[in-house]
DNA sequence: CTGACTGCAAAATCTTTGCAAAGAC
DNA sequence: GTCTTTGCAAAGATTTTGCAGTCAG
């Protein structure tokens, strides 16, 4: 796994790549994502920024904005969850997949090479050029399945 | 395949089942996905109806509420295409993924065997009971990459 | 008749955009 | 200094809701 200072190098490159400038916003909205590793909606970022810092100030425009970025750049991955909306996660793990729990939302990672190979065998079929594929299963995890019986 | 009358029979008994009404807004947009296979979002429906049925008169909420009618009673599903949003169809065939051309929004289904018992697998090793899942893979077609090479 | 359904318009979400001020380089 | 970025508020886009009239059973 690439060490925050790394990936902080390799965001300040692209940036001046593109001739964009390095802000404390888009430093933090990084940070955030790199230091928590899950999904969150902008939203999500929006309040615990403004609550983690409440020193600086940032404007949910910024957050949609700097996810934008990060994603073309392909720093940020993003998945809808249907119900729980579009969220972000840091993208540079291994690609992977997700369960999620349609009860408590709890979602899972999970990486599986069998279907990365099938899903290239497929595209390929279709004489589709592939440049990317989500998988999602939605059920109840265990912790839900529990409760439920001992209800 | 179920048949127009088939479907319409499991439709009108359902709605019996809940003490809902048989309407022809609701015979509407039901025939309207039955007979046309493919993907639609509700304001694709809802224009495509009120240009086919000038003399019914339907309103963009009713296609709302009736596509959740619909798909809470299994009838149709729905997938969100990113860009191109939530959309919905039939959902009585058999269980299929797909391929989303990113670039001319072609959507390609298909099923695939070993990626169903794989998915059965991971849900089983985390504990899941699995309730459902998609799988997207997102590409340029044939035809796209073509237009592309000739360009 | 009774209660569900409908269209409409208003409201609620979620996301994007215009703009003047602030900040990076 | 120059040009990008920011926060704010307004604008868009999409989906949901309240309501009074309409319609199915």
């Amino acid at each position: 796994m690439i060490s925050y200072n790394g990936l902080l190098e390799k965001f300040k490159e692209l940036l001046k790549n593109n001739a964009l400038k390095f802000t404390k916003q888009r430093e933090l909205i990084l940070k955030f994502l790199y230091q928590n590793k899950g999904h969150y909606t902008p939203e999500d970022i929006y309040m615990l920024l403004k609550q983690q810092h409440p020193d600086v100030n940032i404007g949910i425009a910024t957050v949609y904005r700097t996810l934008t970025l990060l994603e073309e750049s392909h720093i940020v991955s993003s998945i809808s969850f249907g119900i729980q909306g579009k969220k972000y996660e840091l993208g540079l793990k291994k690609h992977h997949d997700h369960l999620i729990c349609t009860q408590c939302g709890k979602i899972i990672e999970f990486y599986d090479e069998i279907i990365e190979e099938r899903q290239e065998e497929i595209a390929k079929k279709f004489n589709f050029k592939m440049t990317g594929h989500t998988m999602k299963i939605e059920g109840i995890c265990e912790a839900c399945q529990k409760a439920e019986s001992e209800a």
